[in-house]
DNA sequence: ATGCATTTTTAGATCGATCTAATTAGAACG
DNA sequence: CGTTCTAATTAGATCGATCTAAAAATGCAT
């Protein structure tokens, strides 16, 4: 049962050489003879000897790895992020600690803490509903590199990686605009998200600057079914919109079959937009969800790149790294009669 | 910049106590006066006093960090499982640490490795595809806890949870016989995937105990639209089946697409049952697909507790946790004309 | 006070690697 | 063959916590 651990000293005792040598072999250093390599080489081999990286990091400081808190893991938008930053880390050997906040501050504190008593060399924080400033500035002035991605609660905290929600919302009201579309929706989630208002402001902003009219802003609760409700309560307002453009694409597929359980046709009788692409549209039955495409992939991969980059040079300027999002016109949107 | 760290020896000279009583209150032991803990918490609190776990795990050797390694995270089914296992383990204080295989076996070792130097007290392995049972046996005999979880490459090698794919389809299957089908189509993915044998195994059986004909397996690529192709192929086949049983809900949500795109109806014109209960199912236009629903989550939480139960007792007997699949009727299967 | 049993506290060894600084082996040369 | 320079190796200190075993402080009864 207690297996004794093999350790560094076992393999130089049987390579015949010292404890030191046998370290060098391991970290490739140059500074060691082929023959002696090769024989310390085999002997690993053989006793199938695992670095303690305990011991590594109390001696070497480094722990290669590296803290991601995110709210959940419900759908394919975070699956992803969290994919892009697994990969490109994974590729400058580190490894990544994940835990989920459930967007509680408080349970996002604790996850905090234990990241660096597990000794994260940075953190990566797709900061939880409410979190406060404060939270960033202490771990920031403790030296922890850290970058705040998809959301943040100040931009000149730390670094950031993520989307234009501005842009994304223009984009839609255009598109729309271009069908002919003049009274047009937002449905939002209810509750207090950052991006909310950033995005309500854009599009508000946006109806101004093209001479359209905000039909109405709706705001539903981030249910599994999507919330279909909105259906009905948008073909209540007066006047009533032509379209609508929906904070992220569960709301807005919510909002398709609410449409065809009154009977409507998603794109002729309402167009809809969505936000995010999650991978599913392109499946099941028709009409496909037109969307905007935020590359929650890319964006991961970006906020790891920016965390490499401060834990290598922890005094570099700030920097944030805004990936554009792009319309996918499918089935959703036409013209208006 | 190079900010030097608070130890426990700064904490220790601060509060006028010697390291061992300070590492003590730490851990919160009952050995302390309640004064020396009082005088020592303020000091840590005033310090922001954070462990050095790589100095506590080489000489307590324990870790609190558990490996998780997936495949991938392309679909809601892994990321909820992902979800399970973190909730369990962090109940119970641990520390997930993630990696992605992308179903390659040498990836996988490569990971397996660097979970064991970062020193993962246990490991959770979602098998990639072609994985050898030798990999395992050679872990589990170097005396590190190991639970495979959804696949398996030997039960009898470590503990395993997981769900009953066999039960699942013969659920669907019956389904199907209830509705009056007779010639049933199954598609598959292509590959050699352990689940697949196990599937096809219980498809076959099944239907010879329904007395029912296997209409032919057809086997698809598993690629982000679903692979539509296989309506056409389906449709092709002599005698053509009038329902299928799809390997996941991926490949039937493409299936439905294709079936759309022949202007076929599910349901009416061909039956089709899905796998995995994926969360985007009850979203978006009708009809909705039936499935069988696997308790991701719950499996992900099971393989979280039989790894804490072998982490505590090494010794314990095999075990195998196997969530039953539960099937859920929507539009996509109907009775045969 | 004194002795004895507890309760608290502590010195010092220890975990397993890495780093520094010093040593040894090997090569090249006159 | 001795000298010098470089390449290869190594002894020993060190990282920051925990553990053991023993010492010091406290309480209580006599």
């Amino acid at each position: 049962m207690a297996v004794k651990r093999t350790t560094l000293m076992d393999v130089a005792r049987a390579a015949g050489v010292s404890r030191a040598t046998a370290s060098l072999v391991i970290r490739g250093s140059d500074l060691v003879a082929d023959k002696t390599r090769e024989k310390v080489e085999k002997v690993i081999a053989e006793l199938d000897y695992v670095p303690n990286s305990g011991a590594a990091r109390l001696r070497g400081q480094k722990s290669r790895t590296v803290g991601v808190i995110i709210p959940n893991l419900v759908n394919s938008f975070f699956s992803e992020f969290v994919e892009g930053i697994e990969a490109e880390l994974d590729e400058q050997g580190y490894q990544v600690m994940l835990a989920s906040s459930r967007d509680d501050p408080e349970r996002q504190s604790g996850l905090l803490r234990r990241l660096r008593e597990h000794d994260a060399e940075g953190i990566i924080l797709f900061p939880a509903e409410g979190t406060e400033p404060d939270t960033i500035e202490k771990l920031v002035a403790a030296g922890v590199p850290l970058v705040q991605a998809m959301r943040h609660v100040g931009r000149d905290l730390s670094d950031f990686a993520g989307s234009d929600h501005g842009l994304a919302v223009r984009l839609s009201v255009r598109h729309l605009r271009d069908l002919g579309h003049r009274r047009i929706s937002f449905v939002s989630l209810a509750g207090k998200v950052s991006t909310r208002e950033e995005r309500l402001g854009a599009f508000e902003e946006e109806l101004r600057a093209q001479g359209l009219v905000n039909a109405g802003v709706i705001d539903v609760p981030l249910e599994w079914d999507g919330s279909p409700q909105s259906a009905a309560m948008l073909m209540a307002l007066d006047p009533r919109p032509t379209a609508a453009i929906c904070f992220n694409d569960i709301l807005a597929s919510g909002l398709l079959r609410g449409l065809f359980d009154l009977g409507l046709m998603p794109g002729r009788d309402l167009s809809v937009v969505g936000h995010d692409n999650l991978s599913f549209i392109d499946l099941g039955a028709p009409p496909r969800l037109t969307t905007v495409q935020v590359f929650p992939r890319q964006i991961g991969a970006a906020s790891a790149k920016l965390l490499l980059r401060r834990i290598k040079d922890p005094g570099a300027e700030l920097k944030s790294e805004i990936v554009t999002p792009r319309l996918r016109v499918r089935d959703t949107t036409g013209p208006v009669d």
